[in-house]
DNA sequence: CATGAATGAGAATTCATTCAT
DNA sequence: CATGAATGAATTCTCATTCAT
């Protein structure tokens, strides 16, 4: 559970060569730029093309640092998911449940905010059957959940909030915080604005640890 | 806020042309058939010839009901839309909240398990930027959404429920609700089943219901 | 030198059916909108499409009275010809020179004025090297201008008019003359008129025949 | 009146792209190439094929030098623009009329045995319709065509030739030495040869001029 | 007579990728 | 490192023609 989660092509790997500052700043434009065009148009739909004027190189030598099209999109999609993953790892299960949960949604949302688009690529890969990343999914992403799962329930026979089906509820947070980012347009034409200003942010948390905590907290 | 969302084109829907049987069948299928494949690969990534192969025509001959293959994801849309917002406008404000929001949390969970497809392609079209249908977010859904917080607020002020902001409520019934079609690998990946098991719909509805209750309902 | 120039597709012929009211008056319909549109896009660029909606009948019932599109072609052709030809074939060898020319040119002129469409399907064809019309221009065609050619002789013999190349004056008369209806375009952009405007037809035909003339007549 | 009369596309101009020595020689393979199979088939009926083949290269190869058909179209109709208009514009106002409208016939009867191929697509264009160089037929054209029959209305007021009207005589020049390129299969027919024999073009100039002028010639 | 349904052979582009320099 | 040149395998769409009714 340490290393990436998807490992490099071995292709591109070259462990031998230690890059050179140069190339990891061009490795860093490509998957900036890679990460933006399948964002919004899928890997099919995304034309290498504009990874490479995005990046601002041609063509053919955005092909001399990643093979090919489907080795950009695997380095992209290596690259965001242990971020994606991060803040659920953190939820600590000797830490106050209200804390800990609040924490992890703010962590969620601030990621739709900042990084709508490697949210939305991840919303992509995962709609699409997840082609690429299903080993990821069945393995260690199960095994986070089933992990924090526990911890959720350990906190229910404490009597620290109801008991609620675990999953469920992560599902639910997974869902709404990505809401934020993946349909930024739709909640552009209904609200005006979105999760970029930090006052509809703010509001969206609220509403959300009101609506989740209210309901989770025991009564007396 | 009757007729179809999307109006058909023009060309097509000419004079009314009273479709004969035949015609009804075909589309019926080429729809259905693409309905499949857009929403795996987006519009981008679809192939006309593979819509054709599935609706069990000739390539030609698919063209000869739909010009273009823009047409005919223009087509699927109107189709989905009108469906996909039906549940919402019959949220009635002279029902019990509990009542009417658990019938509509329900009838969004039947959609996403019976229409996995047709969800998973209006959210692709939202992410890549409603391209075709922002006109509908903007305009009919954006009025829907403003008329329902209404009713929301109304339900707040006769003390019916807890003051939540409105439009994040939908926004967390429709994320949620959505989540089970449109990430269904992941939650397969993750619980091994899905939300076509009755079971695990019953349970999800449950604890979607559950949590947003608790915190709903006004406190002693 | 009777009858037509070009045969009609025996597929089309059908000699044992004489042609009732309405099948006459839809192939006069059909050749009608071929002229236009074949005039316009040449052979290759041609929809039969067009010709059928231009015709008001289903393509379907165009492809009925003439089995291909060449097949209408060919018809369209045949029928222009023989009216291109018409002129030239009534140069009286007894007559004026002045008064025979003069009349041809002005009938030529005419037939530009009235029948553009057809003037440029001709053009058209041979511009493309006449691949339908190349037996026509080199017997009938060929036999009929050097048969005009000893007119043109034979008058110059007798000293009424002056000894030019005949063939060269009547590639002049051709060329100008039709000039006005294939090079309308050009010729509106640069006058703001056309040949279809009588006072402009009137000039034309004066400068054209004053030119001509004043050379050919024989000096004192 | 100096620069291209039709602007190269602002995307193939670029930064005026000093093009290589390679680009320069397949561009010019390219250009050669469709103006024979254009002058032919015209525009729709021209196949992108065909043209690759003719200039030596896969079809893929000659898009990446034009993007398109229609920017093969343009480019070849801008560069035979100037050269069709440039005898036209060197006809002095200070020079014998004699002297020099026969140059100029002379250069057009020489641009038609010289290049029949751009002469016949120039006039399948304007037969079309001129959909692609119209402004340029009302713009510089008409601007050279009112400028050069001011210099043939004061050669009429010194004298020097009869009073005609000079447009009419413009478009008796162009129609006939045009008509040696574009009828050239019917000529061809008619008198088994045509504009590419040396002695035929000196019999055509001759008669050409012979009548022109003798009729031209004030009298005594 | 007439039309809707269906199709296969093109035709123009697009696009990832390879090659040479 | 970097880029221009070149290509072949798609991919969408067009169009004349055939078939069934």
């Amino acid at each position: 559970m340490d290393g990436p989660l998807i490992p490099e092509d071995a292709q591109t790997a070259q462990d031998e060569a230690p890059r050179t500052r140069i190339q990891e700043r061009n490795r860093a434009k490509i998957l900036d730029a890679a990460l933006g065009t399948f964002s919004r148009f899928g890997y099919r739909g995304a034309r290498v093309d504009q990874i490479a004027e995005d990046a601002g190189m041609s063509k053919s030598n955005l092909l001399y640092y990643f093979g090919s099209k489907s080795a950009i999109y695997k380095a992209v999609l290596a690259d965001l998911l242990d971020r994606w993953l991060a803040p659920l790892r953190t939820l600590d299960p000797d830490g106050d449940p209200r804390r800990e949960l609040t924490s992890y949604i703010e962590a969620k949302l601030r990621f739709s905010a900042e990084y709508p688009e490697a949210s939305r690529l991840f919303a992509n890969e995962v709609m699409q059957g997840a082609p690429m990343i299903r080993d990821v999914l069945e393995g260690p992403l199960k095994a986070l959940v089933d992990e924090k799962s526990e911890v959720l329930r350990h906190w229910a026979e404490k009597g620290l909030i109801r008991d609620v089906d675990p999953p469920h509820l992560i599902f639910l947070i997974w869902a709404t915080t990505q809401h934020y980012a993946d349909f930024a347009t739709q909640i552009a034409a209904v609200t005006g604005t979105g999760i970029d200003d930090a006052a509809f942010r703010r509001s969206a948390l609220d509403t959300l640890t009101g609506l989740i905590f209210e309901g989770l907290a025991p009564r007396a």
